[in-house]
DNA sequence: AGAGACTAGGATGGGTCATA
DNA sequence: TATGACCCATCCTAGTCTCT
């Protein structure tokens, strides 16, 4: 039988989770009573994901095994509307950014001249997210026939992952790239400026930020990664009219468009599909339990042997 | 009922070729 | 040599199916 130190241990990893939990339904709470004023103009189909997102995580499966001292979770309905649902945005953070950090550092261990540098890459604000989305595309398109030729700076890249994000402020919708790059030359900042500059709508704004000096670079790579394909501001804890109707701005155009927030070359193309969590030998041990979302909190109970 | 496997279709990176 | 057009392999996403 489980103690009950044990179960305390169970709740306290599943904290986090329930935080979530919590803002995401706020989220839901304000939708659902402002939906005449927010959501009327749109088709059923927004409904529908708005109700998956609200049975998002509404209850799972846990399982503790005493002898590893480790506590799994299984057995969750996910929304995966990753656009419009808070915990499925941070999921898939916490995964997109394992995968890459783990490719970056397998490629460093293997090439000892490689690089690792962080760059962002803004527009001109534009009027609505549709503009603001194409002309990021066309630019990133840009990028990639440039970096073909010797002259350019941008040929010194030998991989990189990246995204695309927006913010609103009273100037329109401001669109930007976050971008990690790979390369064994010195990156001129100055260079890379004067070339976006070219390519797109005179940008006013770049920055590039070489890893080297960062004390613990592996562990800087990592929370790199996370930056950089963090969920969107609009998947964040916004609860009011005025942001929610952003949010779902935000979602139809991904909808419309087919939008790939993420995206990654050369080196870095292609991740590797293989998860790389250690796993647990299911004939070990283990006391399974139920969680299940309510009052604000998750309620643990364990299930009989 | 939920997770994972599978599939179709769209988007994109990068190779090739023609042209200036 | 630089650049644009075109094409194809590959990748990503959304949707469906199957197994437990």
């Amino acid at each position: 039988m489980m103690h009950e130190k044990e179960l305390t241990a169970v709740k306290d990893k599943f904290l986090p989770l329930e935080e979530l939990k919590n803002n995401q339904n706020e989220i839901i709470s304000v939708l659902e009573k402002s939906k005449d004023e927010v959501i009327s103009f749109e088709h059923a189909y927004l409904r529908n994901c708005i109700d998956k997102t609200k049975k998002c995580a509404e209850y799972f499966k846990w399982s503790y095994y005493p002898l590893s001292n480790k506590t799994e979770r299984s057995n969750t309905f996910f929304c995966k509307n990753h656009h419009l649902c808070l915990i499925c945005a941070q999921r898939r953070n916490v995964i997109k950014s394992n995968e890459w950090s783990n490719k970056i550092n397998a490629l460093l261990k293997v090439n000892k001249l490689l690089q690792v540098s962080h760059l962002i890459l803004t527009i001109k604000n534009k009027k609505n997210i549709d503009e603001a989305y194409e002309v990021l595309i066309k630019y990133k398109g840009k990028i990639t026939k440039i970096a073909r030729s010797k002259k350019y700076e941008f040929n010194k890249i030998l991989g990189y992952v990246g995204s695309i994000e927006f913010t609103k402020s009273e100037n329109g919708w401001h669109g930007h790239i976050h971008m990690i790059l790979l390369h064994t030359e010195n990156l001129n900042s100055l260079k890379l400026h004067r070339e976006w500059g070219k390519i797109s709508d005179a940008a006013h704004y770049i920055e590039l930020i070489d890893t080297k000096s960062s004390e613990n670079q592996l562990t800087y790579i990592k929370n790199l990664c996370k930056y950089v394909s963090k969920p969107s501001q609009f998947s964040a804890q916004k609860n009011n009219i005025h942001e929610l109707n952003l949010k779902i701005e935000f979602f139809i155009m991904c909808r419309k468009k087919h939008a790939r927030l993420l995206f990654s070359g050369g080196l870095l193309r292609g991740l590797d599909k293989e998860p790389n969590y250690e796993k647990i030998d299911l004939a070990t041990p283990r006391y399974e339990g139920i969680a299940i979302f309510k009052n604000k909190k998750y309620q643990y109970r364990q299930l009989a042997a």
